[in-house]
DNA sequence: TCCATAGTTCCAATATTATCGAACTATTGA
DNA sequence: TCAATAGTTCGATAATATTGGAACTATGGA
């Protein structure tokens, strides 16, 4: 699977990055990467369509949320924290703070 | 006319802030507020129609991010600054700080 | 080589949203 | 009371998103 495509650190837009986390489904998975700091795609879907969560990973991936490597047969999704910490100083923490 | 309904600070929903603030219209008019404090619609559209300004002040609204009163003529908009700040720590400020 | 697993891509259906003109409402001032 | 101003509401249209099934791809293991 040829590897995905990551925006740059000083390309992530803060539109894009408050829209993908405006959905439940997003906003959870990226919960959840925060505390695990790595998970298959797998891992984080709640029992939903695998067509589907791809679409919510590609939406994340595209805003600079997550970095995704394969693994084997697998892929690995992280946070991309210093990148959005570094651009958006505070912003993860203060999103991330929320208990749901 | 009769008065807006907004959601108390504590049934604020984080995504829905989000998604409010996803939009760069809506975006622009919470940052000109984060400086001026207070605001008619009018002096807050872009030349943009008012119907459409009036729809993005109510998804503003109805996120509980901005406050809307009646002042004679024209609805006086302010931003919402201590109730996200108590319900959202540091939130506001992240997003603030971006200069676009 | 064959099979299972993990995800992606494609597609269609459904739903949500944005935009803007037109009609409407409320308030002020003449 | 009438006109002007400030916004809202309504309605239609177009754009975008979400969902999920089906087919496809890539990898690892038997």
């Amino acid at each position: 699977m040829r590897p995905f495509k990551h925006p740059p650190a000083s390309d992530l837009i803060l539109e894009r990055v408050l829209y993908a986390l405006s959905d439940p489904v997003r906003l959870e998975i990226v919960q959840r990467l925060a505390e695990v700091s790595e998970a298959s795609c797998g891992e984080l879907d709640g029992g939903r369509p695998k067509s589907s969560m791809s679409h919510h990973f590609r939406v994340l991936r595209d805003a600079g949320l997550v970095m995704t490597k394969s693994v084997g047969t697998t892929h690995m999704n992280s946070l991309r924290r210093s990148d959005l910490d570094a651009r958006f100083p505070g912003l993860l923490d203060a999103i991330l703070a929320q208990r749901s």
